[in-house]
DNA sequence: GACAATTTAGTGTGATCACATATCTCAGAT
DNA sequence: ATCTGAGATATGTGATCACACTAAATTGTC
């Protein structure tokens, strides 16, 4: 050991530096503003705007803007215009049919994984967590906790190819749920009632009944789905919250 | 009418301009070359070299990669790398796996809604097309039959979200069946067998029957993705084509 | 002639600039 | 007070450059 590495004792005690690239950061930094809920639906945004916020330049929120798009997250509403994915009743309905099926299959899956104790002890706090927040008020929690439950199933279920695909979805559909937290009221209801149907959720896994869990997935989704869009139809009336 | 449009009369028939961005085109454009095969599963590309073969700057190329990497259509390799998603045995079967799901419910939509002969006669003659193709040895051609069949039903299922989900596992799917031209003999097997599936499917749609559109359906893609399958463990023994 | 070290060419990434064209602002006329 | 118009501001798009880093090619050495 020479005199250098005698000064240095020990490096491995450092912590590693971040090597991403910025554009990966600023992506994943969009992606969970998206999903807890910080944009609204037909939110207008700017990469300029965005790079600012950010501290960046505005080259590698253009990549991930880019990324993006292809998600289906972002559009381009005209010539030289960005804004976040609208609500639209009948587009929303459809993707909630996709996910029923998507996320209604890796439900299945799970369900019909050999039988896994620490799985069902994770949906449980998870769906706990979502019960306290809802006590406390504290809806980013809740909305956290439940997007936590949904992907501890969905990743019990096998493979990655399917979660990444239904994350996508999550994508696009979470900036709508989230942006209910405006009537608070509702918001409770839904994650109230949304906690029951997690606990048909965890017994079906437990139970190893496919059927029941699929079921049990499709009814949390639709449930929500429903109080969603009597919020926007309420919403239309009056205040925003639709964008255009 | 004063002496400028008198002069040029009837300025209607001028072609409209393409309008759209270079960096949409080049995007449509690689979209097109991996469904068609021209790109290797597991093939290293560049943005320069990209960007010199379609005669533009790198600029567009990179926003249009960027779009194609969040489709997991390319990916990053290395550090500072970029290949065509590679042939990998059981993140491909994972893939069959959803696209029987999605695949199988949007057939099974077309199936159930109110009878339509256009439709009919629109897949038998795309399935024609392909016999045909096949006949000529025409391997490009069959292929892009197959495509048309297949996004003629799915169009038909009703909603385009489905649709666009299901393109862009295509997008991933379609440059590892297009590799299998590389054994003339196995893909005209596979498209010959996808003839006969295919009056299946045209028979189970003009019958209203949902149940053996979705099975005719996945067993489309289930067989046609074991040759595949089959292929590439024949090939791993000896030539290249899997990349990675 | 075989192998290791070094140079060279090529890579994605990030920053900056120019441009055409949208939207917004605000004065001026009716 | 309302509408119209021009000017100002801000937008995405495309091009170009610098940089750190990797992989291949080349040179030098034994």
């Amino acid at each position: 050991m020479n005199t250098f590495e005698a000064n240095y004792k020990n490096p491995r005690t450092l912590t590693p530096v971040d090597v991403t690239t910025v554009q990966e950061r600023v992506y994943q930094s969009l992606r969970l503003g998206l999903l807890k809920g910080e944009f609204l639906p037909g939110e207008q945004v700017s990469i300029r705007g965005l790079a600012e916020a950010l501290g960046t330049s505005a080259m590698p929120v253009r990549d991930a803007v880019a990324r993006l798009i292809a998600e289906r997250a972002i559009e381009q509403s005209g010539p030289r215009m960005l804004r976040i994915a609208p609500y639209l009743a009948s587009d929303h309905e459809n993707y909630i049919r996709v996910r029923m099926q998507l996320e209604g299959y890796a439900a299945e899956r799970a369900a019909s994984a050999p039988r896994n104790p620490v799985l069902i002890e994770a949906l449980k706090r998870h769906n706990e967590s979502i019960r306290e927040a809802l006590e406390a008020k504290d809806l980013d929690a809740a909305l956290a906790g439940n997007q936590a439950f949904h992907f501890e199933l969905y990743r019990a279920g096998g493979y990655p190819q399917l979660l990444d695909i239904i994350s996508t979805l999550w994508l696009r559909t979470g900036p709508i749920v989230a942006s209910a937290r405006r009537d608070e009221a509702l918001f409770e209801r839904i994650f109230n009632n949304g906690v029951r149907i997690h606990n048909d959720v965890i017994g079906a896994v437990a139970q190893r009944d496919r059927v029941a869990a699929r079921r049990a997935i499709n009814l949390d989704i639709r449930s929500s789905h429903l109080s969603i869009r009597r919020f926007y139809k309420l919403a239309s009336g009056g205040a925003d919250g639709a964008g255009g």
